[in-house]
DNA sequence: ATGAAAGCGCTAACAA
DNA sequence: TTGTTAGCGCTTTCAT
């Protein structure tokens, strides 16, 4: 079954030409006579020849790879923002290799040697959860491989990244809520660490200080993890405070929907009693009723301005400044959080 | 910056050993001194040499790359085959090389032809929608190139492909509606020509027979895309009949959400008055009131499947006989279908 | 317009 | 145990 893989000199005995010849007909070369170029295409397609990218790679020293570190593919955010890099990457001539690090350094350390041994010519990440030292970062960008960062990044000084305006985004919920009427505005808080969940925190204090309302320590709870059951938890404990909150805004809006579910089953209206908001517009917050007040993530501009910033990067290896873009955040605005009609 | 890159050259050079003895040595070879490898090892390190997989792939004739074309990445289904096929490559020791189709034919094919450039050893995917032609397909399989389809494969004689029992899934379903008293159940069915779309329909139809109940064509309504909407529009058909239906089968989660709204708009009782289930188990079938009734498709270990299938066949290309893997589909029984207490 | 030849970094006979 | 050498398939000077 298996033909024999026809390369550049099957061609070129075949027709009696010199490899380079053929080499050149195949790329379109200009000192080729246009009729070569045709006898080359035709016995190419006869031949069933198929290019091979890693020999190409190899001589020109550009292996057309673009590497992609995730800690997961799941949910809709990383998916969306594959699609995003997959689309631009792939309109820019280069192949994808995907890797995930399961939030685990270990394998993101894993994943970065292995795309440099596959000498990827850029490597798009999003920091997994548990990274707190960037030392394999670093090797990466000493080897002079392009890195950018998308959504989660360290807190390194010469990196180039995209990310949302986190700290807006939590503000214009806040603002949102304010504006509806809500006093004691409470919010589900995610793992500090991590730029995202500290900028949205800091988003949320802000704003409650700029519309006067005083920052209560009670109305902040940790989320152990970004479940439903820890939203569950979240508003339970707040449901047993003296003066529980009239407005519950998450990180996230997994455990926002935890919360939506406990609050109906005893029969505490949203968003008249308790306005709700989620973060990330995960597609399900359309789905559900009220549908869940959110903020979207822009998913897909993250990839391919990712992308963008990483072919920025690699026309010029020799001096580029490292870049940053801060998309802006959209708030979406649903039932959950919808007291007025506007 | 930019490290001038060390190669086994370098070291060997650096070492005054030849370059064989440095690629045996980095290989771990038995007949190397201990000692030498540890100097070579030590080098390595400080000239942070990184090993080439495009020369060494060239060289070796096999790329270590594992191409996987998926019409979309979004949703669930996908990005979950996603994880299990990028586990499973990663332990055998694959780069993964991710393409997306687009539900696009042109595109798929363009895919396909990226892959055998880059040299991939094997390819796994799940055919677009818009696919009715498979020249594509047996060009791969005619370079000796495994080819193991995923979920949506073609009506091709000699494939290997990893499948959900589409068919007992849809059966189950049925079955079931059947056992909560359900008497009229109606259909969302999805583009009839993939597979997995007329599997669910015959599961539907053979159920229907097996339990005495009549196939009535005015129950059955086609999506015209798998969105809610068309669910919204589904509902709205069916509730217009003389004699609407009690129970509601859609052949994906989305449309099925649509039919739920509509319903409680119109306070008709789910699921006393009308049952209703999905398929896919998308994760908000557990976030909306009622709970969706569903069947899992057994996503990670479709992908863990497709691997082991491609490594199969990978072992020993001269002759195999395509293999398929249909796995047991699951149903998971929720509020919106469930009437009686078990 | 075409050809000859070198070499990208690596591995695997074959020699020593 | 180590070294020598050829060559994977391609691109690219440098000649012709």
């Amino acid at each position: 079954m298996a033909n024999k893989q026809a390369s550049i000199t099957t061609i070129a005995t075949n027709l009696g030409l010199a490899v380079s010849t053929v080499s050149r007909a195949l790329s379109d070369h200009a000192n080729i006579r246009e009729d070569t170029k045709e006898r080359v295409r035709q016995m190419a397609l006869e031949l069933n020849y198929q290019p091979n990218h890693l020999a190409a790679g190899l001589r020109k020293g550009r292996s057309g790879i673009l590497g992609v570190v995730v800690p997961h593919i799941s949910g809709y955010f990383f998916p969306t923002v594959m699609h995003g890099i997959e689309k631009m990457a792939s309109k820019a001539g280069f192949h994808v290799m995907l890797c995930q690090s399961n939030e685990d350094v270990k394998q993101e350390r894993a994943n970065l040697k292995m795309l440099l041994n596959a000498q990827v010519e850029g490597i798009l990440i999003s920091m997994s959860s548990t990274t707190r030292d960037f030392h394999h970062f670093e090797k990466v960008q000493s080897q002079g491989v392009p890195l950018v960062f998308f959504d989660r990044m360290p807190d390194m000084a010469a990196t180039s990244a995209v990310v949302l305006d986190d700290h807006q985004g939590a503000f214009s919920v806040v603002k949102h809520l304010v504006e509806q009427g809500c006093k004691r505005i409470a919010f589900f808080s995610g793992p500090q660490h991590l730029n995202i969940n500290s900028n949205r925190f800091k988003g949320y204090a802000d704003a409650l200080e700029a519309y006067g309302l005083p920052f209560d320590p009670e109305l902040v709870f940790e989320l152990p993890n970004l479940t439903k059951a820890a939203g569950v938890a979240g508003i339970e404990t707040f449901l047993q405070l003296a003066s529980p909150p009239d407005a519950v805004f998450s990180s996230y809006d997994l455990p926002a929907v935890g919360a939506l579910e406990v609050l109906q089953e005893r029969n505490i209206r949203v968003p008249q009693d308790i306005a709700l908001s989620g973060f990330s517009n995960e597609p399900f917050t359309t789905l559900i009723s009220p549908r869940l007040t959110s903020v979207e993530q822009r998913g897909e501009l993250m990839g391919e301005a990712a992308v963008r910033l990483f072919l920025q990067m690699h026309k010029r290896t020799d001096n580029y400044s490292p870049q940053r873009i801060m998309l802006k955040p959209q708030i979406e605005i649903r039932g959950s959080s919808l007291r007025k009609q506007p």
